[in-house]
DNA sequence: AATAGTTGCACAACCGATTGCGCATTCATA
DNA sequence: TATGAATGCGCAATCGGTTGTGCAACTATT
């Protein structure tokens, strides 16, 4: 590694320094000089030469150039969770093995943002867009399309683009099997079990309630319209959600389900403040947190197969699915101690 | 916006529909139309084009020719806790807001993907690299000024390039105050208040270490140095550590100070797993998690001030600090419950 | 009417890589 | 020794913007 330059070596600097031509430089340095028929002497010495002077690439001008600009893009509600967190740090994880840069760019949920995030994306030609958990991913596929450039849905389905997202029904039905039976265990009665947190208007949110609806009619138990409460994710809302219900129905749910680890945040705090005990209530949580998990052992989590979905999504990369608009679901897993064996209180 | 284009469209495109040359509108496109007295009618014309027929900037084109990507770059260890999602969040907010690119890549605390990471940003040619929680901070920064690109630290200071961190031991100082506050409230005897996670070899584990002795000493109070356990982050190392000094002490610590909200979990789940009531034992931890204040809400965190650590790194972004090894820290601060009032067990 | 200044725009040379093509050697074959 | 093929490499155009410079046409001034 040479000391600071001024400006940075580009391969006419190397070119000059080798005695040799630009473009002999560039096929060295780009690995086509096979194919250019590059002695390999020269080659070795390009390549020895470029390593002493610390030569690297301008990634601008190779994408202006060969129109690819080797980024993968990816947009993301936000970060401040297991779930969204795991999927920026394995979509990354897998971009670099592969060589590839990938961006990520949180929106905060918000349309406006998503739009822009998609736009500097697009101005930047990532080669593949992955919208994740966007709140309407057909606008960014039809941005994207318009553009040229291929996008992928991740977390939340759309009808423009092939989507990867979890099993929620059949998850959300085992998860409340999981309840049911905890209930029955104790010999609860199974009804007012709560389902609370996330939007009604988001897919994911109405799938997971048709499974908790579906796990309750194959038991012949009927669910009650006021025991299914979509109070979106935030904290907050979640906590003044339960507050009411409580107030209405004038004691706690037998058991929850609550749609995400941020909702949980509210229903925990609202437990605590009233002086509940977390244990006498039975807890699943469509979502995955390893804290939540340490500090409550019995608290039944769902742990999305992140992994595995971003493995999907690399495989569309990869080979482009045959249906444009195809829907691929992965189931997510019972994590920790379903059967609540008690631990500690 | 029109119809899918097959190739995308170029100044050059939008130049012969206004029936006018390429540099025109590329003035009139990136606002220096006025200096070259374009007239008013004409940008008008090449504008409202532009915007039917979805034209978006060529960065790589332009980066390539202005010899500036307008991508900020960042490096940062990991999403998945609320200290360092936070950071990332803040970090692509505020450049958003200025109408830059952000970029974030995470590289697991792992020096190897440290340096491809940064090799990565180099080559898209970042036009600043933030260096949060690197483990070496100074190899990274040596390879920016090697690049002629300017880089900056967080949260780990380095010797290289300007640092902004937490007031890591006066922050320690605080929250071990705090511990020894309630051990007196309580009338518990404070020995055996143990220190534990983090990296001996990491700065700011150093630092805590120093002012959680600085916060004894001036209580006339020693601390024992088996008290002292620096064993490493992760959950199931503080898990292993804890379990390991409450063997050979006979008994579980009379407080803790946990050095962030990964120990935290093994300490949390050990105890749970042990049977130990968690409230009999008066914790504090580095960090701060929401969703481990719902649980556990007379634990004591320290909240590190992200908003402000971002806002002196963009100020540095603005105009460099005279000194170019400067280090700036930030005070963090206690939320919560500081004085441990009773909620629910 | 001649001159100077202003207005409005286009030309063309870059930025640093990639890549089709062509030319000079060397080597093998007849 | 002539011919064809293989080897080894450089030339120059190109990607899509940016920007210094120049040149008409028009306006104001004397």
């Amino acid at each position: 590694m040479s000391i600071e330059q001024s400006r940075k070596l580009t391969i006419y600097d190397l070119a000059r320094l080798a005695k040799s031509s630009p473009s002999t430089v560039s096929a060295v340095l780009n690995g086509t000089w096979q194919q250019r028929r590059i002695s390999r002497k020269l080659a070795r010495r390009i390549l020895d030469l470029a390593e002493r002077e610390g030569y690297s690439t301008n990634m601008q001008a190779r994408a202006l150039r060969r129109d690819r600009s080797g980024i993968l893009g990816m947009i993301l509600p936000l970060y401040d969770n297991r779930y969204f967190s795991s999927i920026a740090q394995i979509f990354e994880a897998e971009a670099r093995r592969r060589g590839i840069f990938a961006i990520v760019s949180c929106t905060n949920r918000d349309p406006d943002q998503e739009r822009e995030a998609a736009r500097m994306m697009l101005a930047y030609r990532v080669e593949h867009l992955i919208c994740t958990g966007a709140t309407n991913p057909d606008v960014i596929a039809e941005m994207c399309s318009a553009a040229g450039i291929s996008s992928l849905n991740l977390d939340l389905p759309g009808t423009a683009a092939p989507s990867v997202i979890s099993a929620n029904r059949e998850g959300a039905r085992r998860l409340t099997d999981a309840l049911l039976d905890r209930l029955e265990a104790r010999k609860i009665d199974s009804t007012r079990v709560l389902f609370i947190g996330g939007r009604a208007e988001d897919h994911n949110t109405r799938e997971r309630i048709e499974g908790f609806r579906h796990a309750h009619e194959r038991r012949g138990l009927i669910t009650n319209p006021t025991d299914i409460v979509p109070c979106d994710y935030a904290a907050e809302k979640a906590q003044a959600a339960l507050e009411a219900y409580v107030d209405r129905e004038g004691r706690l749910p037998a058991a929850m389900f609550v749609n995400s680890t941020i909702s949980l945040e509210g229903i925990v705090r609202w437990l605590r403040l009233g002086g509940h005990n977390m244990n006498e209530i039975i807890m699943g949580c469509f979502d995955w947190d390893p804290l939540a998990a340490a500090f409550h052992p019995r608290l039944i989590m769902m742990r999305q197969d992140v992994p595995t979905m971003i493995a999907r999504l690399f495989d569309w990369i990869d080979t482009p699915p045959e249906d444009p608009t195809v829907r691929l679901e992965v189931m997510p897993e019972i994590v920790g101690n379903p059967m609540g064996n008690r631990v500690a209180e």
